[in-house]
DNA sequence: GTAATTAAGTTAATCGTTTTACCAACTCTT
DNA sequence: AAGAGTTGGTAAAACGATTAACTTAATTAC
């Protein structure tokens, strides 16, 4: 390290691009040490234990003191170091956000929703993806663990996390979103309610005399796709038609694996006469590919999307979506991590409901 | 602090939900204390400095130590207290990425470019949206240096980054992404070829017969706009054409922002026959409000996006748009990031050319 | 006028690592 | 067999803040 070089403890003023730079120790060569709270105390005179107190407000210092110290601390334009912070404190003000990947606008508007709120509190958030790397998910949150964030918001790769045990019996704040593990119910959690979503939709392409509806989703094995999919078999059991396996098809929540879906389904089940699909991305290359069969929509195939992306209602035709507001998702879960920081115990489930908007491709209007 | 009660310095092996969790000090009431490096120490007989080059494998240790040492940290799950190692190394592996604003996907394209990157290459990233408030932004980024992290990213709210001169001084790297400063030329940036962006979409509007393009931006008083409009004038110089100041229009990048834009745009000057139109979100609102105005695209008003959302294929009529590779800028943008923090004398200018994917909207297929 | 209280500052311990400098015990050289 | 090198390990000093406990002086109480 550059600056170990036998330090003159002394700080100089340099002039650099018309403004005063305060540099200590030796100024020859690459040689920048950072200004500590010693040097701030050293300069006004005063021990470090003051300084502290000022910055802070924990103590009552007397004005002229005060000033003093402030004036230095501006004209050095001296910030705490954040590690030492850290360390003594035992706590970073920082959140750790957890995703498994960002498939749709869905996603990427709760970690919004997330960030946004972590601002207004004044909060630092760490956002990392897993990619859908469940052992990297692992890795991740032990390195958050320690001493890195104060408490991790986890949208979970796989629906088994048997592994965060661990982090609750340490106590560790972990607050779960969008997805979660039906075994592991004593864990905070916010998610919008899949199941109505599943229902909701359906019934309304039942209503409407669909009796053969496809059912696309992106992942397999999650919450909010299987909550989904009992939501859509409780629907058609309220109509009294039998749930089938093959009306379902994976679309791996891209353009193409939308268009994909849709190929497979139609050909293995030529009768569909309605979809749901469940990312923004498929949706549109589903609506590729019916066109591309040159099926027109919602006569031959009605869809109904999720997830309420900016183009919808230019689409030709508009897009009918079941929205869940991700935003909202991801500021509420943020909140319920606070809560969870501040006290231990507190454990709530959080669903939030959707909301369907009518358009002109479930042909229902 | 609760675990203040005179701690026992003893290990307790505590059953709990079928697994054995180890906690440190008394075990009743809320008492969890994490494990040290000491604990592990003492626990294996050895000075936690042999711990550490073990874990850090900083020096040679015999095998049957290393062993012993190694098997107590899996049953222990320990894992080094990041505060105190980022204080004693001065250094964190995290890296900042302060942007203004999630306007569009272009930027969240990024995001995801630049997360990719640091999860790569083993950094963590801290996300931060200033929203478009520079006071906030400056504020940031001085807490950011204050050993947070090793380095920033930065997608600078304004125009005018003058305060960055200080962090250059103290050789802080930072990199500046898609927008910059063009009075500060020694500070690395990776953005998009602007310039290029607007001269090519002009052009080919030109090279169809359009001559009163109007121009919709976001943001005012940012290189990204700018170096566009510059490209535009360029292309219209090269027609021998005039510019009209009244030709631009503002939009605020977001779908009614750009609805409203071609309204006042379309009101002052009636007989604009194409517009060139910066960010998705408004695309989106522009059409909307071309369709509810009775005209036809391409026939009336040709249009060229930037940014190529997913759904342009599918929208009545599917949109022409110029496109620069987000995706490829935050990653770039996090490579000139690592050069720059084991480099500080790096300073190079990435600029990455557009592509024109033309469809129906601009009516020259 | 003495004791008790308060106020303003300071001292020094502490947070949990990393890393330098040192030591003791071997192994080679010659 | 003495000196030089090597090897495996440790003690202790950082890193830069916060904060409990203490001091000293000033104020108040009785």
């Amino acid at each position: 390290m550059f600056w170990k070089i036998n330090c003159i403890e002394k700080i100089y003023t340099i002039k650099c691009r018309k403004r005063l730079i305060l540099v200590k120790g030796l100024t020859q060569g690459v040689v920048f040490l950072k200004i500590t709270m010693k040097d701030i105390a050293k300069e006004a005179n005063v021990s470090v234990a003051t300084v502290s107190h000022v910055i802070n407000g924990t103590k009552h210092i007397t004005e002229e003191k005060h000033n003093k110290i402030m004036k230095i601390i501006k004209k050095y334009n001296y910030i705490p170091n954040s590690a030492a912070k850290n360390l003594r404190q035992q706590t970073t003000k920082t959140a750790g956000l957890v995703v498994s990947s960002f498939p749709d606008t869905f996603v990427t508007e709760m970690v919004y929703g997330v960030e946004e709120r972590a601002r207004e509190t004044g909060y630092n958030l760490l956002l990392i993806n897993t990619n859908e790397d469940i052992e990297y998910e692992e890795k991740t949150i032990n390195l958050l663990h320690s001493q890195m964030v104060d408490g991790i918001i986890l949208s979970p790769t796989a629906k088994n996390i048997e592994y965060l045990h661990e982090f609750m019996d340490k106590n560790f704040p972990i607050v779960l979103v969008n997805r979660y593990d039906p075994n592991i119910p004593n864990i905070p959690r916010v998610t919008g309610d899949n199941f109505q979503t599943g229902y909701d939709a359906t019934m309304h392409l039942l209503k409407h005399g669909h009796k053969k509806i496809g059912f696309i989703y992106s992942v397999p094995d999650v919450t909010t796709t299987l909550d989904r999919i009992n939501g859509y078999k409780a629907a058609l059991t309220k109509y009294n038609l039998p749930f089938k396996e093959s009306y379902l098809e994976v679309g791996y929540a891209t353009v193409n694996g939308g268009a994909n879906a849709v190929q497979s389904l139609l050909t293995r089940e030529s009768d569909v006469t309605a979809l749901f699909i469940q990312t923004d991305l498929m949706t549109i290359g589903a609506i590729q590919k019916i066109k591309e069969l040159s099926l027109t929509i919602p006569k031959d195939i009605a869809i109904i999307g999720f997830g309420d992306f900016a183009s919808s209602e230019i689409i030709d035709p508009p897009v009918t979506n079941i929205v869940l507001p991700p935003h909202v998702i991801g500021r509420t879960a943020f909140d319920v991590l606070l809560s969870k920081i501040n006290n231990p115990d507190y454990v709530k489930h959080i669903e939030l409901p959707p909301t369907l908007l009518t358009r002109k491709s479930c042909g229902c209007i």
